[in-house]
DNA sequence: GCATCGTTTGGATCGACAATCCAACCGTGG
DNA sequence: CCACGGTTGGATTGTCGATCCAAACGATGC
């Protein structure tokens, strides 16, 4: 017994794509990846599947505008550093900062590839691999590396963020709870992790990553050292 | 008009979870990760939910079930190499291996962390390093890159299986034509990605994995030596 | 042989989801 | 005043993971 003819005041405001992905994005960064669905959506903005499926294709099309809405933001805000290997660590810790602030971000680049905002990062790290002086033939395999680096980096965590939403457990318990867990591993079979387990409580996500990004510039040095050489 | 007490004849074999975890593994390979489902599993093993439930928890306990059964049967299949670069090698490139050849385990681990399997991994690379005379404080750091590098090549490897399952294109057309379209690109805008796309045509991913492996080995090395000195 | 009981199995069913579809709505131009 | 195309709301469809329960089985005791 359905009122027909009865429906819902319309919109006074116009919808537009560019509302819809942020309403999309709130919902992301306040609930997490599973709570983007088109009925929420469409209760965030008090409207019909008809309304948002007219500005956006689907929902994949939804969390990659999402993605790119982010990514593009962080990407602006770089400041110009001069010295190659400094603009090559903000690039890197401002993705680090976005992922780390919008983990859905994350597991979206680490899913979904060849979108232009990855190809914004790779010219990004490109240029500044050129200002460094690294060899066309060197360029692609470095810049491979910083990428994927991030990339992984970013799918952890998206996925530590994950596990720690579903828990609802307070971060540092949970660190201290891994520790545990590997402490009690045999020594035996498990010599390297057992001894990791002491340094893990005192870990800085953010510390690590950088000193990661560290290793790896000094590995790039080291290779375009040889090159010239040779 | 269900006709109540007729069902399907009994399994005669009995069902058993490793039973359901290969036929999971099979689904996965043959049809992609978005084949997997119960339904499918129940059509595969002639059976119904009930049945695979009580094997089975969950359909990620399913997934991360199967993702530890290909990944022990590489850490298995290593061969242990005395020579700890070498190994480092041979670890990193039996990984890329068995994820270029089950697409679906790259993208499982990068989505879900701590996993025993991940553990192992970082046990093997852990000893490595240390075999390497990598000091204490560094290893940690050193095996984090070297992870992550992985984990997120994983990642991109399993997307990019996707794309070409889903467009049903040739490798190397999809190739050529990622290639065009990066040379169409303003070069004023995007001058090193516009550069990079001449040498795109003869990409080998796994040539560029393990040139990224080798320049990470480069940069530990150079971090190591530095330590060692100051 | 037969009753009993816990384990295993098959499939009906539920609620949630993405996506499609169509009718109602509105502004604009004639 | 009306007609029409771009927009909007929501009913509906098909598929999914997951739950639930009754039927079937095997072991055990008698």
């Amino acid at each position: 017994m359905v009122t027909k003819g009865q429906r819902a005041a319309r919109r006074t405001s116009a919808l537009s794509r560019e509302l819809i992905v942020r309403a999309a994005t709130e919902i992301l960064d306040a609930e997490g990846e599973t709570a983007l669905t088109f009925r929420a959506l469409t209760r965030h903005l008090s409207t019909g599947y008809g309304a948002i499926y007219h500005h956006v294709t689907d929902k994949s099309d939804l969390l990659a505008s999402a993605t790119d809405y982010v990514i593009a933001g962080v990407v602006a805000d770089l400041v110009t550093v001069a010295e190659p290997r400094e603009a090559l660590r903000a690039i890197a810790l401002g993705l680090f900062d976005a992922i780390d602030a919008h983990p859905w971000v994350g597991a979206q680049l680490a899913r979904e590839p060849w979108r232009p905002t990855l190809l914004d990062i790779y010219e990004s790290i490109g240029q500044q691999l050129h200002a460094l002086n690294v060899p066309e033939r060197a360029l692609s395999d470095s810049a491979g590396v910083l990428v994927n680096y991030i990339l992984g980096v970013a799918g952890q965590n998206a996925a530590n963020a994950r596990v720690l939403a579903r828990n609802n457990v307070d971060r540092s318990a949970f660190l201290a709870g891994v520790a545990a867990q590997w402490a009690q591993l045999d020594p035996a079979r498990h010599p390297s992790v057992h001894r990791a387990a002491t340094q893990l409580r005192d870990h800085d996500d953010r510390a690590q990553f950088l000193a990661g990004v560290n290793l790896i510039l000094a590995g790039i040095e080291a290779v375009r050292r040889d090159r010239k050489d040779g």
